[in-house]
Formats: structure tokens, sequence, C-alpha cells
DNA sequence: TGTACATCAGTGAACGCGCGTTCACTGATGTAC
DNA sequence: TGTACATCAGTGAACGCGCGTTCACTGATGTAC
């Protein structure tokens, strides 16, 4: 194949993976709306039109980068939860396991503000009238959700079998979820964002400790 | 004054005010994104160019509108707060009072989505590279944070004189403000948005019955 | 093995859009004498 | 009370920008015979 001898040629041979590139990078760089049809091109050195044999548009492209990022979100919450140590009770290493997911999630929030913005970023944004009743397409699962919900029923069944707590499934899921989201965006680009790390890092373990005891019954 | 009489005029009277009115009004519509002085303009009747007799330019008028956004959504907690019954047990009534505030901030999210995204909106989007080392005027305190935290507080001196619970202070004050500020964006743009209000209100019940639990220490 | 031809994957120029902002200006207002 | 004049608050035309998208096109590829 041309692309893979080097040289340029008139069919680059795999445009489609290319300009996903290069939109994620976009991304990386300045979020949801630095993901530019036109510059995506450009860096791969290729017409702006040539992007259309592949995407339907820009949307198309940004909905592309957004599986992307929600993908290596999901990534960044199961290394963390890998990197964890385990325990002998088998509470605690599901409490800890909890935790580290909620790290990993609010770690690849600060460390990518891009990425993470663009896993989340919608076509139309919030507040924007919708004209049409408009078809909506099946919303695919989100994988940071399910891991979390997981976790929690973890600990569930072990309450279950005996041990002395209960979370309140499937609601703690959501609640859980919200504490690592606003905590991640008040830290990105809210007003925590001046935090400096180490501050920064202490609101982080403490909110993650409301976190785990907030799924202990009353 | 002629703008009294009602009569145009070549001399507006009030055009701060009137153009502040309309860009709070297309925040309303469409969020920060929509605030587009050109459009403001339009709408006050006025030329573009006007606008600089008054503002900076966009940037000015996009921060003033966050200034008014931020002081809708703290006067929606209170308001909220103020609808609660109280209770004879003081720290019940705290709790309540606290619980009211969240209800009050998640009920202007999902009411208001358009102003509520500009109230946390920046000028420059997270991840976005900063050039300069640019001295960044003081941030003025957010009072719906403080509303948070004086709940929190109000429950701590309860604690300290004899009541059986306590909060961890000041990182209590960011978990609760995190919860409630993730679950506003989950349900406004997130992968929630398309819940339908019953299941809405259900969530965000069992949600801040975690942050009162939170605050409860282990 | 060679060749005609359909199909695929690019190009380059152009369109229209709306934005923020600047320029030189003019009409209205108020103040000093 | 009248008038000259400085100052204030608007106007209208224009600039440059970069975007998404469309158009008619052409070079490369692969396939049928």
């Amino acid at each position: 194949m041309a692309a893979i001898s080097g040289g340029k040629t008139y069919h680059h041979g795999d445009l489609r993976n290319a300009l996903i590139c290069a939109a994620v990078g976009l991304a990386t760089e300045g979020g949801p709306e630095r993901v530019v049809l036109r510059e995506a091109a450009r860096r791969v050195g290729v017409s702006p039109t040539a992007a259309y044999r592949h995407f339907d548009g820009r949307g198309e492209l940004l909905r592309t980068v957004r599986v992307h990022a929600q993908r290596m979100l999901a990534d960044s919450m199961e290394r963390a939860a890998a990197r964890e140590p385990g325990a002998d009770d088998p509470v605690l290493a599901a409490e800890r396991r909890l935790s580290a997911l909620c790290r990993g999630y609010v770690g690849f929030a600060v460390e990518q503000p891009g990425l993470y913005r663009a896993a989340f970023c919608l076509p139309r944004p919030a507040g924007t009238a919708v004209p049409a009743p408009e078809r909506q397409p099946h919303e695919p699962e989100v994988r940071a959700f399910t891991l979390l919900g997981e976790a929690l029923d973890a600990l569930d069944a072990l309450a279950r079998s005996g041990a002395p707590r209960r979370t309140v499934r499937p609601a703690a899921g959501v609640a859980a979820w919200s504490a690592v989201h606003g905590l991640s965006l008040l830290l990105l680009e809210g007003p925590l964002r001046r935090l400096p790390a180490q501050r920064r890092n202490a609101v982080v373990e403490s909110t993650l400790a409301m976190v785990v005891t907030g799924t202990r019954a009353p």
C-alpha cells in the first residue's frame, strides 16, 4: 500500500482515521469547540472537502471524538482501579475500588480538560430551543457510569451477604456520578480552577470520602 | 427625560442597562455562547458600535451577564430555603435548610439551563492554553457556595453544642457543591438530560439525601 | 497480458454567514460667559 | 436670557476573520472482458 511506503500519494489510504486523530488532538488542546473540520483537514494535509468523503460533516466528526474521549475516560478509571492495592476485608476492597474509580475519573478530567469536556459535549448546547420533535438516536451506554454502578452493586451484594452496610441502588450511582462530575467541572472551569495542586488533592480526597460514606445506609 | 416620554430619541438614556437586559435574555434562550454583542444591540434597536460606549467589548458584556446569572442562582436557593417548613428539632431544621438550598440550586439549573450555564461560563474555555502569565482579577465570592457553606457551618455549630453529628468543614462544602453542580449538569446537558420529569425528581431527592447523609460523621 | 471503463477519493475555487471591532462622522446635551 | 462651544452618545460603512459547505473537476484504482 502506497501510504505505508511513506510517499505522498493522491490517495491517502487511511484518511478517516487520520482525521479522527487530528480531531482528537484538537479536542485535547482546546475542548470540543476547538474541533474544527477545516483545521483537522489542514493538519492531515488534505483539502477540507476531502473530509466529506468520510464524514457527514463537522457534527459527525465531533461525535466520533466524543466516543473516543468517553472511552479514554473509562480507561483512566480502570487504570486507577487496577493500581489500587487490594484488601483482605472484601467490603474495604470494594470501597477502595469505588474510590479509586472516582479518583481516575477526576484525575482524567484534571489532566485532560479538553478531552473531558469533549466526552460530555452536546451537538446542541443546553438551553437551546429544539425546533422539531426530532427523533433522537439511541444514546449509547456511558461506560464511566457503568463502572461506578458495578462498583456500587458489588458493595450491595456484600451487604446482602451479611456485611454491615448497604447502598441504595440505582440512585447511589447517580449521586456518586454527580459528585465526581461536579467536582471535576468546578476544578476545571469552575470557581475552583485556581486551586493549587496540593489543596486540589485534599479537596478531591475528602469528596471521595463523602461519596463512600454516602453509600452507607443512615 | 426623553427616554421616559416614550418617544425614540437619539440618546437612549439607559443603554447600558438595556443592553444588559437583552444580553441576559439571550443567555436565557441559549446560554453564554448565545450572548452576542451585535444581537443585543439589534434587540435594543441600536447600532453595534453604540455598545462600545458602555462596554469594553463582548467580554465585558458576558462577564456582566455572568454576575447577574450567579445572583439569580443564589436567589433561587434562598427562595427554596424560605419555602421549606421549619422543624422543632434544630438539627432537623438545619438539615432541611441544607437540602432546600440544594433543591433550589438544581431547580434553577433545570428551569433556567441557559442562565445556569452562563453563571459558570469562562472567558477562555477550559483546556485552552493560556499564553501569558496574565494577571487574573480577583474572583468575586460565589454566593451560591457561601450559602451552602453557611448551612454546613450551622450544622457544625449544633454538633459542637451537643447534637450527635458533625460535618467536616470546609471540605464538606466542596463536596456538597460538587454533588449539586454535577447533578445539574448531568441533567442539563449530560447523559441524564432525557430523563422524564418524575424520574428526574426522584434522582434529585435521593442525591440530596446523600449530600445530607454525607455530612454526618462516619 | 492488455485495455476500456466505472468508480472511488481526492482537489481548488467559491459562496454565504455572522461575528467582533474600528473608523470617521454627526446629532444632542449641557455649561460658561 | 441668549449664544458659543466642548463633550457626550449615538450612526453607518467597512474590515478581516474563519467557519461549514457546495460545486464542478481530476487523478488513481480496480475490475470485466
